[in-house]
DNA sequence: GCCAACGTTGGC
DNA sequence: GCCAACGTTGGC
């Protein structure tokens, strides 16, 4: 089992839009590393569902992987903010997995008080200039999160 | 294959 | 709305 942390403007997408669908897939993302990480996602990987460009951003809830990455049906869509033109049927270039809603937590834990945690140190999110918004998390920052959440 | 220009992300 | 970081594009 890995862990991961999955970046989303709630504005566009949050964890109550998840808690209301049950699960959705995680279509959109148009970064190689972003789309290689969902790549190596598998059934039942948990997910921290951050909530990003809010005020403030932090960690909202957990999600799991429910289906394995598929083509991102958004590349072909020609009419939508994601249509890649070089993307074909037979070859498609971006994938995406499902995400299926576990809890949405009591409080959201903010970016800050993440950066105030020794164990999350190393955290990719925390690293300077980080941008990607599919990340892996290390088991002992997962469960230094979910320790954060039940405060 | 280099790298300048450009676009996007996302915290502040 | 600003802007630093950084990925992508395209001319050469």
């Amino acid at each position: 089992m890995r862990y991961w942390l999955m970046k989303t403007e709630p504005d566009a997408f949050s964890i109550d839009d998840l808690k209301r669908l049950k699960k959705d897939a995680w279509s959109g993302v148009r970064n190689y590393q972003a789309r290689n990480f969902m790549k190596e996602m598998r059934l039942g990987d948990l997910v921290l569902f951050y909530h990003s460009s809010t005020t403030p951003p932090g960690v909202a809830g957990l999600a799991k992987v429910v289906a394995l990455a598929h083509p991102d049906e958004t590349q072909f869509e020609k009419k939508g903010k994601y249509f890649d033109p070089k993307a074909t049927k037979a070859k498609p270039i971006w994938h995406c997995v499902d995400v299926g809603f576990v809890k949405k937590f009591p409080r959201l834990i903010p970016l800050d008080e993440l950066r105030g945690v020794k164990a999350l140190k190393d955290m990719v999110l925390l690293r300077r200039g980080s941008r990607l918004s599919v990340q892996p998390v290390t088991e002992k920052e997962f469960d230094g999160i979910i320790k954060l959440s039940q405060l």
